[in-house]
DNA sequence: ACTTGCTATGGAATCCATTTCATACTTTAC
DNA sequence: GTAAAGTATGAAATGGATTCCATAGCAAGT
């Protein structure tokens, strides 16, 4: 394969003046520019990447780690990344790593690599701690409100977002809510947690222990929950479920078994998901594509931040979006 | 930062030497691998992997282009692919390009620039003579049935799939099947809308070009499906629909018309999505999990085939899933 | 005693582009 | 008419590893 040397040599210029070339500097005269990139064209040439990551010590690279892809919030929040990704020509490297620690760390010692000029954790394991030991490295965005640390975050205020639902629901005359989660220990798992006690401590009502539900990822456990709620004693007349693709497991399942939503069973969901529409599901939109792209804006803002860039902690702003299953 | 030279200096060994021991490789006594892992650890360095990829020649990196992320069909490839990425300890790079050639062309040229040792196509909008322009640089490997050719490829027969699912519904008694597709341009949408013809005119049965319905991308697309049919003054008694969540919108919309499943309509999908499986559609599994694992391990082959291998075609068999919607 | 093979080590070449610095010519400005 | 600014060009240093080749000590085989 050809390279800077050889063009330089066969079209009579010195590799400085290919460079130029190649970089559209513009102190090249035009007989010599036409001159090189008719050798560029004759020899094939195409330049080497890793020698220009290598000089430049950038590489237009950056990681995202993030658990599964295929769920729809995280393939969501992708999306708003890949979109500002692309218009910036930027690459992205998906790294997804199932919530282990020691995967995560991996993609992180990329920034030490120097293989990345930044990362993007959309969701993870590891604690906020851990993640700033590498923020001398490189830039870091995390999706997920980490408090004021030394790297970027973009979030939703989790805590305030589940007790305007819970509020929602207790003024449309609801008062026996009950609360489906995901994973029982992620950072805005307990974060909800916090607030689903909280709402009903200050109101000096009993926190109904039973009432928390949880491991409910996917569509077929939206549809479990409704047998587990069959099965008590005392049942909620509400449900604020976290994510629509569950909340639209446990309609469908309802509808199989004669359960009428809203009347015995109110259900707000979370994430403004397709599927939700369609149900006419009532839903508290989080702003996913936006808080994709918005990390995506932060981190490069940092990259090209002359100055080493103080972090942004960026709050967006959900919303309910009203329709008819409360 | 520390480089490689500084660490042989400060450990009273050469650079070769440190080169081993960051190598793992056996020729190092234990003494100097100790004195060197000790100025490693108090140096805290760490290598720059653009100068390994650029001595190397290789970045363990792929590339993966798809249109959208946030579509069930690719995030479940892309989930395939990850997961065996992971393990390979190779890096993909998401590279989401709407379906622009310029764009893919750009991901493809990372080929030629050695930023990636090799590139999937999970959905391309380039014609194969195109791709194939580029099989010199490194493996290829399309997730597409696109013949023989000096790439790679992973498949389902599409046609086959297609008319195994009108056979299925002639089976069960019915005559007068309509077709909801996604592009109208797409390489595997021409392939199945030639089953379609096929199907018919082998019987001697008129085709209904009105029964072929296009631009069917999303749940919303399938609930508009629904009044597309009621509309027509001739209406087909089943559906074969490229998409189950497609499938689940004109499902839920039949729901709220007072259409019956399968009695006044039947249907099957693709794809066995999750939101299938709850609605009890019957649909043809065209194994895109495994098809994304397939394809990482195809080009991994490639990657590491000491000789400059043989593209592979790969046939992956699909199922049809047999539930309550027929 | 001599060849062969293994272990251990380092020098120097190599991968390939960018960028600083130095030089020199040509305009423009005052 | 001369200083300053702009244009054009190239040599050489730089980024940071890997690896080929050469050397040498030592053990085993014949």
């Amino acid at each position: 394969m050809a390279n800077i040397k050889e063009i330089a040599r066969m079209s009579g210029v010195s590799v400085t003046t290919v460079s130029r070339v190649l970089n559209n500097h513009p102190y090249v005269s035009s007989d010599k520019r036409a001159a090189v990139l008719k050798t560029i064209e004759q020899l094939n040439y195409s330049r080497n990447m890793n020698a220009v990551h290598l000089i430049t010590g950038r590489t237009k690279a950056i990681a995202v780690i993030l658990p599964h892809i295929n769920f729809f919030y995280f393939s969501v929040i992708m999306d708003g990344l890949a979109k500002e990704a692309l218009l910036a020509e930027y690459r992205l490297i998906l790294c997804q790593t199932d919530y282990r620690p020691e995967e995560e760390l991996k993609v992180l010692d990329m920034l030490r690599n120097k293989e990345i000029d930044g990362v993007v954790l959309v969701s993870t394991a590891l604690d906020p701690a851990t993640i700033e030991e590498y923020t001398e490295y490189g830039p870091i965005v995390t999706c997920q409100d980490s408090g004021k640390r030394s790297f970027s975050s973009v979030y939703i205020e989790h805590y305030s977002a589940f007790r305007h639902g819970l509020q929602y629901l207790v003024d449309k005359g609801y008062r026996n809510i009950g609360y489906c989660e995901g994973r029982r220990n992620g950072s805005s798992s307990s974060i909800r947690q916090s607030a689903y006690n909280d709402f009903f401590t200050e109101r000096g009502l009993a926190v109904h222990s039973e009432w928390m539900l949880y491991d409910c990822l996917t569509e077929d456990d939206g549809a479990a929950v409704l047998h587990r709620l069959l099965n008590m004693k005392e049942r909620p007349d509400a449900l604020i479920i976290t994510g629509d693709h569950v909340a639209a497991g446990l309609i469908i399942e309802a509808g199989k078994n004669n359960i009428r939503i809203p009347e015995d069973l109110a259900i707000i969901g979370f994430d403004n998901q397709p599927i939700g529409r369609l149900l006419g599901l009532t839903t508290i939109d989080n702003q996913l594509f936006e808080m994709g792209a918005a990390a995506f804006r932060i981190i490069l803002g940092q990259i090209n931040g002359d100055v080493s860039s103080e972090p942004v902690y960026q709050k967006l702003n959900y919303r309910i979006i009203e329709r008819s299953t409360v």
